[in-house]
DNA sequence: ATTTATAGATTGAATGATCAATCAATTTAT
DNA sequence: ATAAATTGATTGATCATTCAATCTATAAAT
């Protein structure tokens, strides 16, 4: 049974209108993620994810083309709510350039804090990580996602570091870091656990250099 | 075309025989490993295997079982050389007790030297890792691992840290770096660059409290 | 307001490919 | 001669993808 959101494709409230195809894409994405991260990339069959959204597994097919892009919509979809945590941290900081130690601090919040690393993200983007050196796919999106990292990492570390040099290999550290503690996360049962994540960050910051 | 080493199984050298179904084994725990590691956990058929080591299909069941069998003792051996180097790092330092600032260069070369993160190694331990949480045969090998690296960090760091209850802690964040160091090295083209595990050991060695 | 036309959305059965596992037959070693 | 090793065809299961048929919503026409 398939009930159309009127009051969001029609809503009187400026949102923008969202068609049909909008809403089924959201919904076997999110789909999708559920499903690889509580069984796995191999066991995500179209038919389960779409028996997830409710729907029929040939709606795959209509909207995405094949499951493959699907998968790579979701990858995507996964890493989104840290850029926009970074940006929050930033603009709560009220930091107009990501740059110094309160940068450093809202960018490892970002990626550490629990409502971000959660056991769910973690685990289905390591399923994606995993496959990177086979699929091309997701090579795309992960070395896009890690650049970017890396990017903001080293800028916010710029300052605090004695040589402009060291400040690109200390963006590098943190990003290594940083994927141990989601790698941690998604392999170790239960995740971290309670107040570790703020450990980590405050570990981070207090190391070394600066 | 099937050769058996008479050489190693009637071998002179006090070396104990090796029976057919031993080397054949290790041929498709061989084999195994570089399949996954190059082609992925999810394309490394029974008959990519097989072939890879030169033998028949059935031959995997016939000394194996079935295939999840062959698998797991692949990732248990991927490991091996990291005990192994271990050992050997703490006898050139001439360590009697692994505790101590030359034990944990020693552990931490033992994870990071080039001899030992090959793109292979990291490639094949990743596929496997990233699978623990949905093979419960893959999660027993995993923590197994994960225990005795932490054990052995721990123990090493314990004199170099003011309080007992930090040693724990620290042990815990230096395993979490190295398995970062590995997915760097598992999910960057070509792996780690020349001198940046050499980077990694000092960066570690010197970090915050010690 | 009702009907009708059209485009889009949805279904689920059918297809063809892939693969793990089995097993009877064959080869090799002792 | 006996046991072990090896082969490769076969079986049965799973899955992505296709497609013809059905359903639904919207807008034009009456």
């Amino acid at each position: 049974m398939i009930v159309y959101c009127v009051e969001l494709t029609t809503g009187t409230l400026g949102l923008a209108r969202q068609s049909i195809e909008d809403i089924r894409k959201a919904e076997l994405i999110e789909a999708a993620l559920a499903v690889v991260a509580e069984e796995g990339h191999d066991a995500a069959t179209t038919q389960k994810i779409a028996a997830r959204a409710g729907i029929s597994a040939g709606i795959v097919h209509h909207y995405f083309g094949d499951k493959a892009t699907l998968l790579q919509a979701t990858m995507r979809a996964i890493r989104k709510p840290v850029a926009l945590a970074y940006a929050e941290n930033l603009a709560a900081r009220g930091l107009t350039e990501p740059v110094g130690r309160a940068a450093l601090e809202a960018c490892l919040e970002a990626h550490l804090s629990p409502s971000i690393l959660t056991v769910r993200r973690a685990a289905a983007w390591l399923q994606f990580a995993a496959r990177v050196a086979y699929v091309p796919d997701y090579a795309r999106v992960h070395s896009l996602v890690r650049y970017r990292q890396v990017a903001a990492l080293t800028r916010a570390v710029r300052p605090l570091v004695p040589q402009q040099s060291e400040a690109a290999q200390q963006g590098m550290r943190l990003a290594v870091a940083l994927d141990g503690y989601w790698m941690e996360c998604a392999t170790r049962e239960g995740g971290l656990r309670s107040g570790e994540a703020r450990m980590a960050i405050d570990a981070l910051l207090s190391d070394s250099i600066w």
